[in-house]
DNA sequence: GCATTAAAGACGC
DNA sequence: GCGTCTTTAATGC
């Protein structure tokens, strides 16, 4: 019963974007077009951003210059939360992944305060840090390990984490991606995701439509239901 | 086992 | 119609 834990348990979206008072909207909110920069490497790190609508893309480069995609976020997920941790400096960039995406920013400052005084807010801050280091690490370790149905299979068991929705015979998992995403999520082809997701359907493993999965065999994906 | 290349169908604006 | 997304197949490492 772990699903949109980070929504359901305390809205994010809510708390952070209290849309009705204007003064907060206009100072907090900021629109962006695809292809956007919201932050970059190296610039300093003084506010912590929600997703309010559209994606956002978080990315480094390697010394080979190669593009690592770590994360592809949407509604009501925050990132930049590092600065929260104390790192002055990005170590990563913030590309916006759709035209009118829009994001609510928060200085760390204000951040504390909020944590200050709604400590289930804190608490839910604190997780998803823990959660996304965890999830980054792991994936970032399988890129060189693993092969790319393993890890197609890992990342659907992380999506499952976030995205899932536990129903009677199956789950659903509203997860946002494109093939392309999801390729670049786990490093390799938008044709072998195609394949691969194919060959699971062939398999009875899984249905698929455009940004959504359908789980017939949780077992497979290391999820357990009970 | 997977990348690369290519070609073509599906779908939304 | 055009760009985006997906599927399928051939070929090579």
């Amino acid at each position: 019963m772990q699903k949109l834990w980070f929504l359901e348990e305390v809205d994010l979206y809510k708390i952070l974007c209290p849309t009705k008072v204007k003064a907060f909207e206009k100072d907090h909110f900021k629109w962006y077009r695809k292809g956007d920069f919201i932050y970059f490497q190296n610039e300093r790190a003084e506010k912590v951003f929600l997703v309010s609508r559209g994606r956002v893309k978080i990315v480094r480069y390697n010394e080979e210059g190669d593009e690592i995609v770590h994360a592809i976020l949407q509604k009501g997920e925050i990132f930049g939360e590092m600065a929260l941790m104390g790192a002055s400096q990005r170590d990563d960039i913030a590309i916006a992944g759709s035209d009118q995406t829009a994001l609510c920013a928060m200085n760390v400052d204000q951040m504390y305060q909020l944590m200050r005084d709604n400590q289930r807010f804190e608490l839910t801050i604190l997780k998803v840090i823990g959660l996304k280091l965890k999830k980054l690490e792991r994936r970032l370790d399988q890129l060189f390990f693993k092969d790319a149905k393993t890890r197609l299979i890992e990342l659907i068991h992380d999506f499952y984490e976030s995205y899932g929705l536990v129903q009677e015979q199956q789950i659903l998992i509203k997860h946002h991606c494109t093939q392309q995403d999801i390729a670049d999520l786990i490093g390799t082809r938008r044709e072998t995701v195609s394949t691969l997701l194919k060959e699971m359907k062939g398999a009875d493993l899984l249905d698929y439509q455009n940004k959504q999965l359908t789980i017939f065999k949780p077992e497979y994906f290391g999820i357990r239901t009970t």
